[in-house]
RNA sequence: GCUCGAGUGGUGGAAUUGGUAGACACGUUGGACUUAAAAUCCAAUGGACAUUAGUCCGUACGGGUUCAAGUCCCGUCUCGAGUACCA
């Protein structure tokens, strides 16, 4: 009986498929585990081997918690919005719903053929009606909660609107828009409708406003900050310039203090809470007003250091900040426009590309120191920038060193504050060691005691007060896009409305054209049916649109983050029509326990989801407000590319004959071209390393296509005489990806299957090794269509099976290591599982057999060792050493000769997680009824591995010399005597006497002297 | 520039609290079986020297602590990831 792993996994897969043997329950009496995967967007392309890491690694989990005794959600789903789909179906018509249909049907197939123990019956869809439903749902909650600051959560609309009418927003403490003028109760009643839903949206959580977008003509659409990749968009490297919309955002910022703080509780890389932090970047200091002279205008600016505020010698203003108009000078009015003009037509990546030149203009107004009185000069400069901060900062050039560039270009005086320090080169920002000087009462105080200090002097005149700063900027939350969630908003005069929860979802329209139309308007601008009919409260054709009854829809649609933000949570409880998730289900699974995706979400998906999550709590719809208890992120695994070496040769006219230059020379590329040669690897090498023999032998080789070229132009142009030449130096070759299947596990090329592949390589000549072998020289990149290097996890099956593909993902390192894929190795995994077949076939001809008999104890050990690494391996996420555990076992084992049933049972559990077909299939040949999925994982005892020796190594002077058998229960003083009794001691020490003798019982013996 | 992570054979990688460096696998070499290939099995495989016994050198580099360092400390270099005028 042979290892058919076709058969096997094909079985099997069905098995699991028609018993549902991976549903979760909603309820048990079991305790539950949480475990996810990053849910995959499915591109056209189909899965490749580095894709299914996580997946492998997830599972394995999955299913050693359910032989743990736990009730396992493990769910999968598409993360189906989203651009490529759309991009394509602006090119060919095609709808993207098609499109992405289709790309789902692959992904689920290939996904089936791995193994995966997923519970498909929970499956979601971002771009599903009755998913993307409870998204809408999530929207209109937000836009119907504001931020209190007293409470430190979000709270229903309803009670900010209570508080106006009984106070105005005097004391209200919100986290809202910074323009908000003060009204009282009266106010407040006095307002017409629409003022107050224009003052409501200053509060609300999501908000329509008008903001600085990064707008990317080439796409006709807006990005987010983590779309942005240096100044270019992350998908298509178009150009991104800043913008000014009425957009929807989100006000993330509320939770800023919360998504930091909540980062203590998680369990996740240590990285990827760095990169939250940093872009969530809270600094503490203090916002501080200057008056300016002769106007009632001030200045507010936000300092970390405001105990160098006797340090300042000007101030910067950011060119686009709104007061630069109103301060200006007549003289200065000029240049300052100018400047303006200047910087509005740089791009963003312009700035970014040219940090190192100083410029900025004088605005001919000055501020008033607030504790000297003495005057400021107010500058304009584009290092501050408008988006942080209050865009404006007190400029003091000897602790900071832009602000000291600044002044060093504009011969500003550079004031000295600091004790002992000298500032002639460079500024002096070392807080440590800051002792203040000529700064009136700062004098003689440290960076610490200097800053409290100053903020409590500035806080009683009122002209300044501590403040903590956040980087992180409120989410713009729409895109003018077609493929994404629509809003579920109308607008009556100009605002917003939202549409009743029991009316949505509101579907996609559909249109004939997925570009912008011709006003500039997003694609649902092109929908003939999108207008909102108040009465019958449905979506109608946009011809009855009056403003009276039927409104526009919103033409909008949501970002690629909106559907992924809590979908974690609807796997809970998928299917529930009238709830986002019932309670029962929310708080039976609670949040995730384990999830599992790459780092590159850090400060996207991740940073958004915990903000929803933290939202969805203050709402009390979820029990935990951080969705995920542990995060890893797994490793990318990379190609291994193949290169060939295409020698670049020359042909040069001697005698042209006469002819059409033009014609000889396209007809000489044409032959270059057709009659490419290729050096082997090593033969390459030695060129290159300038081995003259190797040279010359490299020119004979090429003779004979040379000849031929010689004989084809002679052909063509019988009065040509030409000169073929070998280039030379470190350009006589030129490395061209070869596509990684045409190779072995030796680096071998294929040279028949190279040919074939294209046109151009048909006649290629190939010089070979002296084995004849033809060699490539491999190099690790990212795996990628381009670079020939991708492998398909399809062949991969096909050819090892599912099983050594999941071993072999596992076995070539650590989770979270990026590392080469090389499918060669693969054999090894592949060669393990037929020698784990062959343990339970020691009958005739291969056939099935175990016995009944008592194992011995040395296979028990080896059982035994094995449970207890594997369980700590897979507790420590550490699953490539398990594997070679189970290397070990199965060559231990099958040196043993063992075919204990007492042994090959548990022996089939424990690699079950691993490698669940073959783990079925054994199970079942043992004898039993139904899935191994959730039988008892083994239990390790302590008594098998109890030794009664130790081979001690015994080391002198620290390097070890020979080993010693001893029994485990001597004495320290009985193990040195036995030691130095040896005759091997005697030998090392030739007469001397050691110094000391170190015996660790148990580890080690170590002879110093 | 800043923050984080990592440097171990030809390759992927092992190595609990400091205690036998290179487990396990790939590749390579030799052998068995076979008409042959595939598959399978056996042996060798960090480097240098040595007939053997064995000796010396080896975990990016330079120091240090220790009976003992891949592991701890200080400094340097290289690579990778994130971030970038953040006041």
């Amino acid at each position: 009986m042979h290892y058919d792993f076709r058969k096997i996994e094909k079985d099997w897969q069905d098995f699991w498929a028609k018993n549902e043997t991976f549903k979760a329950e909603n309820n048990s009496d079991k305790p539950k585990y949480y475990v996810l995967d990053m849910f995959p967007y499915p591109s056209g392309a189909g899965l490749h081997v580095g894709h299914p890491l996580g997946y492998i690694a997830s599972d394995i989990y999955a299913r050693y918690k359910r032989h743990k005794g736990f009730n396992v959600l493990h769910p999968q789903g598409y993360d189906s919005f989203g651009l490529p789909a759309e991009q394509y179906a602006i090119q060919t018509g095609q709808h993207p719903a098609i499109t992405t249909e289709a790309n789902i049907k692959t992904y689920r197939r290939q996904l089936d053929q791995l193994g995966f123990s997923f519970d498909w019956s929970r499956e979601v869809r971002t771009s599903d009606p009755q998913y993307y439903k409870w998204t809408q749902w999530i929207f209109i909650q937000l836009f119907n909660s504001w931020y209190n600051k007293t409470s430190d959560k979000a709270e229903a609309i309803d009670s900010l609107v209570a508080i106006f009418e009984a106070e105005g927003n005097v004391n209200v403490q919100a986290v809202c828009d910074e323009d908000i003028a003060q009204f009282s109760a009266a106010d407040w009643k006095a307002f017409s409708a629409k003022e107050k839903q224009e003052i409501l949206l200053k509060y609300r959580l999501t908000y329509l406003a008008e903001s600085e977008v990064n707008w990317c003509p080439a796409l006709g659409t807006v990005l987010a900050n983590d779309e942005i990749v240096n100044g270019v968009s992350e998908r298509g490297g178009h150009p991104v310039v800043r913008k000014k919309m009425t957009q929807w955002s989100m006000r993330i910022t509320a939770y800023a203090q919360r998504l930091l703080d909540g980062l203590n509780t998680v369990d996740w890389p240590q990285p990827l809470k760095d990169s939250q932090t940093n872009w969530i970047g809270r600094s503490e200091g203090a916002e501080v007003e200057f008056a300016l002279k002769g106007s009632e205008h001030k200045i507010a600016v936000f300092t970390t250091r405001p105990d160098t505020i006797f340090g300042v010698s000007f101030m910067t203003l950011a060119p686009e900040h709104e007061l630069v108009t109103k301060i200006t000078t007549p003289e200065q009015k000029a240049e300052v426009e100018a400047y303006i003009e200047a910087t509005a037509k740089r791009s963003e990546r312009e700035r970014m590309a040219d940090v190192k030149t100083i410029s900025g203009v004088f605005t001919g107004a000055y501020a008033e120191h607030p504790f000297t009185k003495e005057p400021i000069p107010v500058w304009i400069g584009d290092y501050v920038l408008a988006g942080y901060g209050t865009g404006a900062v007190m400029s003091v050039p000897c602790g900071d060193q832009r602000d000291y560039d600044f002044a060093k270009h504009f011969n500003i005086p550079i004031p000295n504050i600091f004790e002992g320090v000298d500032i002639s080169e460079e500024a002096f920002a070392d807080k440590a060691t800051t002792v203040i000087a000529n700064s009136d009462f700062l004098n003689g105080l440290g960076y610490k005691e200097a800053t409290s200090k100053a903020i409590a002097e500035l806080e009683k005149l009122g002209v300044g007060t501590g403040k903590v700063n956040y980087r992180l900027r409120d989410a713009v939350f729409s895109r003018q896009r077609y493929w994404g969630e629509p809003f579920p908003v109308y607008y009556v005069d100009g605002m917003p409305q939202m549409i009743a929860a029991e009316y949505l979802p509101i579907k996609l329209p559909e249109v004939d054209k997925y570009l912008p139309t011709e006003t500039g308007e997003p694609p649902l601008g092109n929908a003939a049916v999108w207008a909102w009919d108040t009465e019958k409260n449905e979506v109608v054709a946009n011809d009855k649109i009056d403003n009276k009854t039927v409104f526009p829809l919103e033409l909008n649609t949501m970002p690629g983050w909106a559907g992924s933000s809590q979908y974690f949570n609807r796997y809970m409880d998928p299917h529930n029509e009238n709830e986002i998730f019932s309670k029962e289900a929310i708080d039976y699974w609670q949040d995730v326990d384990l999830y599992i995706g790459g780092s590159e979400h850090a400060t996207g998906h991740l940073l958004y989801s915990r903000f929803w999550q933290k939202f969805m709590f203050d709402l009390g719809l979820v029990p935990k407000d951080e969705f995920a208890k542990k995060l890893i992120n797994q490793g990318m695994i990379t190609g291994t590319s193949a290169f060939v070496y295409k020698v670049a040769y020359e042909v040069s006219t001697i005698v042209d004959g006469g002819y059409d230059e033009k014609e000889i020379s396209d007809f000489q590329s044409k032959v270059i071209s057709d009659n490419p040669v290729f050096v082997s690897k090593n033969v390459r090498d030695k060129i290159v390393s300038c081995d003259k023999a190797e040279f010359k032998n490299l020119t004979e080789s090429v003779k004979q296509v040379t000849n031929r070229i010689g004989e084809k132009l002679t052909e063509k142009f019988p009065k040509t005489q030409v000169e073929i030449r070998l280039w030379t130096g470190r350009s006589f070759d030129m490395p061209l990806h070869a596509d990684v299947s045409f190779v072995n596990a030796s680096d071998e090329l294929d040279v028949e299957a190279f040919k074939n592949w294209r046109e151009e390589y048909k006649n290629a000549q190939f010089i070979t090794e002296e084995d004849g072998t033809f060699k490539v020289s491999r190099e690790v990149e990212k795996m990628s269509k381009s670079k020939y290097n991708v492998v398909n996890p399809d062949a991969i099956c096909e050819e090892y099976g599912a099983d050594s593909l999941r071993l072999y993902e596992m076995f070539l390192g650590p989770l979270e290591q990026s590392k080469p894929w090389n499918t060669a190795g693969i054999t090894g995994v592949h060669s393990f599982l037929k020698k784990l077949w062959r343990l339970y076939h020691s009958g005739p001809e291969g056939a099935f057999e175990v016995s009944e008999a008592e194992p011995s104890k040395d296979s028990y050990k080896t059982l035994h060792k094995t449970i207890k690494k594997v369980e700590e391996d897979i507790e420590n996420f550490s699953f490539n050493t398990s594997v070679s555990t189970f290397m070990i076992a199965v060559n231990e084992l099958s040196s043993q000769k063992c075919n204990s049933r007492a042994v090959l049972e548990p022996m089939a559990i424990l690699v079950s997680p691993y490698a669940p077909h073959i783990a079925e299939e054994l199970w079942s040949k043992l004898g039993h009824e139904g899935s191994i999925a959730t039988v008892a994982f083994p239990k390790f005892e302590e008594k098998y591995l109890v030794e009664s020796s130790k081979e001690y190594p015994v080391s002198f002077n620290g390097k070890m010399r020979f080993k010693l058998e001893l029994p485990l229960d001597l004495s320290k003083d009985e193990i040195e005597a036995a030691v130095m009794a040896h005759e091997k001691t005697q030998q090392q020490l030739q007469g001397r006497t050691p110094k000391k003798v170190i015996v660790v019982p148990g580890k080690i013996v170590n002879i110093v002297g």
